[in-house]
DNA sequence: TTTTTTCTTTACGGTATTTTTACGCCAACT
DNA sequence: AGTTGGCGTAAAAATACCGTAAAGAAAAAA
């Protein structure tokens, strides 16, 4: 069972929002929509989306500064799109945290596989293969799934995202600031509250003795972190 | 002071080589050269680049092929140089493994920010900082993690500040002034008692024989100091 | 709508860490 | 010798932090 992932289009123009939505729920995305730069961050911080496409020229902010004022929080992909296909532009864009740069009009197949390049890339750990292996636990983050002893495990959506990040950080600390900015959005650095209960969590569902946990780690004080094995890494460079 | 990033780049053209070099290496990244397909994987496996620019016209093989064949052991970014601008070989390359699509004439400073954006999202949080070691003890400031005779060792995060404090020092001493306002924060300068508590902790955990310390050491009257090695950051993993 | 799932909030017992307190040692002076 | 000030250790006391359970609220699904 494939998880579906989700991507947020903050745009103004409604025909190409139609034409965004369509497209790409058709692809099997959940489409989450903004019209504004402000209302962007906010779906952002709420909806905590996949993906992020952007277009530059919105009402009531400057497009860059949008992208400034997430790239302080969130290392989420996004793909900017603008009319604007002066090179300064692009190059300001790319600067300021843009993963990706389209210039409209734009052709909906190289859109999309644009955007499928970007979410591969964000299924895991950069330069790192796509599976992890914890004891008997399997997590694959091309299907999104996890498996234990073969037995399907369901995870909730922060579940995974908790999870994601700790393998992230690949066997180092990762700090509870750091947790909880990346999962719950900013404005959550101290709540680290849910990060015991959404340990607590991930432990029952993953571990084998939840109250002694082998694989899922509390530093106290500092953060967590997921002693992992990586299996299918085909990319020696750690 | 960073660390210099290395890219191959795999094209036929002389005179684009040469352009390449000249403006990656003015960018202060290490460049590798091939010029065929099956050069640049040969290079590739063996100099391990942290980025690949990959012509698609290759006189021995289709660049389509050279990016299927890394994309099975190698998730190292990849983008693409092309003449053909038509949207079908742009959605093949993506989808065969491409992280980025550039239309040959490109321009310059447009490569340069899309280079940089691709290198933003690998160098992540996967950083690699520097090791100490004190005699058996191992210091890893990344992960947070010490080792004593390759088995690990607990610090609290006070502990580990004041570790740190004298690591950093790098031999020096350091005041009791200093440590107690780094460590414990301004308005405790003169709590000096914590200073022989911790540094009492340390070597008992850190020592062979903590009653005649021979790495954490006081200077009676002055402060402490660490007598530590600084070890070459932990490397690539080849 | 109702039902189900997920997220947030609240409460509380247990553990880890930090701070406080107490006491012994040694070297340098009176 | 006795005193003094800085150091080192060991504990108890206080605090901060962690893990779990469970109920209420919100969102999603049926």
């Amino acid at each position: 069972m494939k998880e579906q992932r989700s991507v947020l289009v903050i745009e103004d123009e409604r025909a190409i929002l139609r034409l965004l939505r369509d497209v790409l729920e058709h692809e099997n995305l959940i489409v989450f929509e903004a019209s504004t730069g402000r209302m962007g961050l906010v779906e952002l911080g709420s909806r905590r989306p996949d993906l992020v496409i952007l277009d530059l020229g919105l009402p009531d902010m400057d497009g860059k500064a949008v992208l400034r004022d997430l790239r302080t929080w969130s290392q989420i992909p996004v793909l900017v799109l603008s009319a604007r296909g002066n090179e300064e532009e692009k190059v300001a864009s790319l600067d300021a945290g843009a993963d990706d740069y389209l210039v409209k009009p734009f052709g909906v197949p190289e859109l999309l596989a644009r955007l499928r390049a970007l979410l591969r890339r964000s299924e895991g750990p950069i330069g790192k293969g796509p599976i992890y292996r914890l004891g008997s636990v399997c997590i694959n983050m091309v299907t999104r799934s996890v498996t234990k002893s073969d037995a399907e495990v369901h995870l909730t959506p922060v579940e995974f995202r908790l999870l994601s990040e700790l393998l992230r950080a690949e066997g180092r600390i990762a700090t509870q600031r750091h947790l909880l900015r990346e999962v719950w959005g900013p404005g959550h650095e101290s709540s680290s509250h849910y990060l015991r209960i959404y340990m607590g969590h991930l432990r029952r569902k993953l571990e084998d003795d939840p109250a002694r946990p082998r694989y899922l780690l509390t530093e106290t004080g500092v953060g967590c972190r997921c002693l992992c094995e990586r299996l299918a890494d085909p990319d020696l460079a750690v």
